[in-house]
DNA sequence: TGCTCCAAGATTGGCGCCAATTTCTTTGGC
DNA sequence: GCCAAAGAAATTGGCGCCAATCTTGGAGCA
């Protein structure tokens, strides 16, 4: 074969997931020249990658001053949350028709592996364990955009800071949310489905403290 | 003051307009330079639009070969639709506690608005008045990123060849459906609203024929 | 000592050039 | 006359340069 061509780098997606796992406050002024260094690519591949993100709304463009992590203020963060209900719960019901054994077995495998994490993994281990058993879930809904609408509304609410992270007990809570989730799939019950669903991603609002005014200028970094 | 800054022309939003109102086919390749000529704008900027596009689905995107028109095959179709019934219900009984007699009486108008244009407008008018109640109706909504994705979901699905565009008759029964949908709501019945938001969403898709098959290669233009 | 304004430095971003790749055209062989 | 292969033309797309803009630091003045 003739030098097939290489796989054509995503760093769009490659930046993503170091927003999302790499430290980086809400709000925080992100330089083009970092990011060249930190992804090893050169500034037109970040500037790219950059006004994707921007465009699905996980960092803000100001022209002439940058990109920045998007501060998600508490009204827009429960607005999305309760999309993800509404798209999340429909998602679950037309996934439990087709789902085999096989299917629910793996699902309890993620479950474990969650639980595992909340007590030995940081937090991009419960957070990717977390991801990893609700998009599998989702991926038995015959509705791919659909699929692919709550993964972005999700990103879009993901980074907010680190202040907020759930704290222990509140990921107990989940990993209960989870087995309860997995609990009416098993017994395909999908009125108890329906609410474990919502009630499991609207967790996620408790305790959230009220909004805080997040000021243009002051929040930089000097990394 | 010295010499504001110019108002920063949005490309990406006039190519989507173009591609709307612009007689393009489902499938067909957009030259760059072509896009150059039309838009008046010079090779980056046609890029970036194009890019912005591809993201949010309205283009598609084949590497050396150039962006077309996204074709959107029935199962995707369905699945936008089957997803605007979902946001656009709850869209809709969200915004109705906040409707008050100008609001109702300004939707009336666009009702009108669109009748008139499905006997006297040509496929923009009708189009657009058509869009004009539903985004009135969901300015209320206080989700604002709902009203935002609803935009989006049905952005995405608009470019269907034209040989699959309504019949006068179907226009007729859309122009009937935004009436129910106003008595709905001037009633306050939730249950009707949800009914009737539903299944005029769903009309959309009645007498669409069965998948064809888009040929990558074949479906070109000449022009 | 504190404030304003200016200049230097740092960062972003518009844009055009040319290499990579595909498609079209022509030529040569069977 | 038809198919295949090579060359030509057209099109896309990676990328770096430098101008436009913002921020910072400090000098000058009240």
């Amino acid at each position: 074969m003739p030098a097939r061509r290489p796989p054509k780098r995503q760093l769009g997606l490659e930046l993503a997931i170091l927003l999302r796992t790499g430290d980086f406050r809400a709000g925080e002024w992100l330089r083009q020249i970092d990011l060249e260094h930190r992804l090893n690519a050169n500034r037109f591949e970040v500037r790219t990658a950059l006004s994707e993100l921007a465009l699905r709304g996980i960092v803000e463009h100001v022209p002439f001053r940058g990109f920045r992590v998007a501060v998600t203020d508490m009204k827009r963060l429960k607005d999305l949350l309760s999309i993800r209900a509404l798209l999340e719960v429909d998602a679950a019901l037309a996934a439990m028709p087709h789902l085999d054994e096989a299917a629910l077995a793996k699902l309890e495998a993620l479950a474990a592996a969650f639980e595992h994490a909340t007590v030995h993994g940081s937090y991009a281990d419960w957070s990717q364990t977390n991801l990893d058993f609700h998009d599998t879930l989702y991926s038995w809904t015959p509705n791919r955009i659909q699929a692919e609408m709550i993964i972005e509304a999700r990103d879009r609410a993901r980074l907010w800071p680190k202040g907020l992270w759930p704290s222990f007990a509140a990921l107990q809570q989940s990993a209960a949310g989870h087995r309860r989730i997995l609990a009416a799939l098993t017994r395909r019950d999908p009125t108890v489905l329906a609410a474990e669903i919502r009630s499991h991603i609207m967790e996620s609002a408790v305790n959230l403290p009220s909004e805080e005014a997040p000021d243009g200028r002051a929040n930089g970094t000097k990394n």
